[in-house]
DNA sequence: TATTGAACGATAATAATTATTGTTTGTCAA
DNA sequence: TTGACAAACAATAATTATTATCGTTCAATA
């Protein structure tokens, strides 16, 4: 634990909603002047896969279209990232209203369910075992 | 209704799964190898606003980091693409099967609801108006 | 047939992110 | 104490994804 993970750690603490790296980077700057917005990267990531934060959506790097036209739902790796159609049925909401709190309009619900995918799960019982 | 977006619709139209800009292009080159790859992004953006296409995540601009701790989903709008927390009480499903079809592993149900946000409505209802 | 505007291809520019490199700093053992 | 070592750092180059610009093509139409 380094004075500027320390420094950036504590000033996420104060923020709220979705912030960016960018956002992050700006605020921090406040307090360390210095800092490298490299290290602001290196910084969130590491808190994202030590389990201390999350990020809002696994983003796969590029636009991704959607070619099934029927109602359904994704099951989406958090290792290699990968989408899954499924079908809208095995995943039911109790309900989908179309007025949400603060007048929002709601058009579509789409369920993404986060985990790991068979391939690799064995991926990583395999290195666990060696 | 171009040649080229002639010739991008039919090629996708045979494409499964979610597909990236650059999948598209390497895939529709073999009908129009001279095609260029910013054809391929206007063509797309054309179709996802006409509403023949979508995209599978409407945040895949740039990452950003979840402040609040508190189980939730999100209000997402399709126009300003702000997002906005929505308490899960509010969004139940109707299960949360630990194993799903194909042996995947679920870790974490995100939903999101996708719509417009009051602001944009009223912007809409707005611009009809004029 | 001449005009013209939408769409095109090529490519420059931008935005977001990651990789590289040389430097600093704290830890530990001679 | 000092010197070796490794982790983390700042600066910045490089990469990736996307968008903007610009000169050209081409089909519809005056
Ligand atoms: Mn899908
Ligand atoms: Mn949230
Ligand atoms: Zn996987
Ligand atoms: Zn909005």
């Amino acid at each position: 634990m380094t004075h500027q993970r320390q420094v950036l750690y504590e000033a996420m603490q104060k923020m709220h909603g979705h912030p960016s790296p960018e956002d992050v980077y700006l605020r921090v700057r406040r307090r360390i002047p210095s800092i490298s917005l490299a290290t602001v990267y290196k910084n969130i990531h590491l808190f994202i896969e030590s389990g201390i934060l999350r990020e809002v959506s696994l983003h796969h790097g590029s636009l991704r279209v959607e070619m099934n036209a029927h109602a359904h739902h994704h099951l989406i790796c958090v290792v290699c990232k990968s989408i899954t159609d499924i079908d809208e049925a095995v995943l039911p909401l109790a309900a989908k209203p179309k007025h949400l709190p603060g007048g929002f309009r709601a058009e579509r619900y789409a369920v993404d369910v986060l985990g790991r995918c068979q391939a690799c799960q064995k991926e990583e019982s395999a290195q666990k075992a060696s």
